[in-house]
DNA sequence: AGCAACATGAGAATGATTGTCAACTCGGCA
DNA sequence: TGCCGAGTTGACAATCATTCTCATGTTGCT
């Protein structure tokens, strides 16, 4: 039980947009990204805010948020179930994964190490067949 | 194939200083904590030069690059085979980890989605003994 | 309505990383 | 040994994603 659960997010008119802006799109996006679809579609919500919410929703895992491979977050709206992604390092193409044995392999080499309290994370990059 | 392939590192002064540093640690450093690392032992090398040898380095698989939770990447030695770790969340305490049956997985992935061009990511966190 | 906690945004600040470029070093080779 | 072109370096500026500040606007609730 960690102590850094949260109030719920109050529905704001920020936070709507920024929701339903991830309903829009497949792929990976930074929040500059979605911040500038907010843009053109006229919804004005601060750059600042994008982050935050961003943030706050990849913390409840309401959406995924990974790293490029050059460092920078960025997020997708995402299923509710434990998986991966196989992700174009071109255009962002992304495809949910999902493997039970490799949950198997990484809780089995954790415990035969004497590892606790678990978890890992794990994205194939690569170039999509349209690349 | 990668065009990527570069003339083999020179072995100047700053770059023998940076694997003997590289040497003397068993967790993951960031750039900078190399360069402190230097600096206290006298070797005098440019922070840009850090951070291009070791950006080399894990280029041509000669050390383990990571990103901390907040996107910072992390350096340190690494075995010359292909391999994953398993980290401890408190003391930064790394095990090299293979799993053959994990590479075959994650290819057969792209390849059943005609990704190309792949590579892949996988760390395990968690307490070790210790913790 | 009225309050307190929460949320926002504009802009400044932070901080890791990369770019610039003139000076320097290395490895051949005459 | 001296010269040359390619590779390297370092001081510093520049980038750029992300976070911070804090005054002001909202929300949930009574
Ligand atoms: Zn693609
Ligand atoms: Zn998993
Ligand atoms: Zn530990
Ligand atoms: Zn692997």
């Amino acid at each position: 039980m960690t102590s850094t659960d949260r109030q719920p997010l109050r529905p704001t008119r920020q936070r709507i947009a920024v929701t339903e802006a991830l309903a829009s799109f497949d792929d990976f996006r930074s929040a500059q990204e979605i911040h500038d679809l907010l843009d053109r579609r006229g919804a004005k919500v601060g750059l600042a805010t994008v982050y935050r919410t961003l943030q706050r929703l990849s913390e409840s895992h309401e959406v995924d948020m990974l790293r490029t491979e050059d460092g920078e977050a960025v997020y997708r709206r995402c299923s509710d179930t434990h998986h991966h992604h196989l992700v174009c390092r071109e255009c962002g193409a992304t495809v949910e994964i999902e493997g039970p044995a490799v949950e198997r392999w990484t809780n089995a080499m954790a415990a035969e190490h004497g590892f606790a309290d678990v978890s890992h994370t794990l994205e194939i990059f690569g170039t999509c067949p349209r690349h």
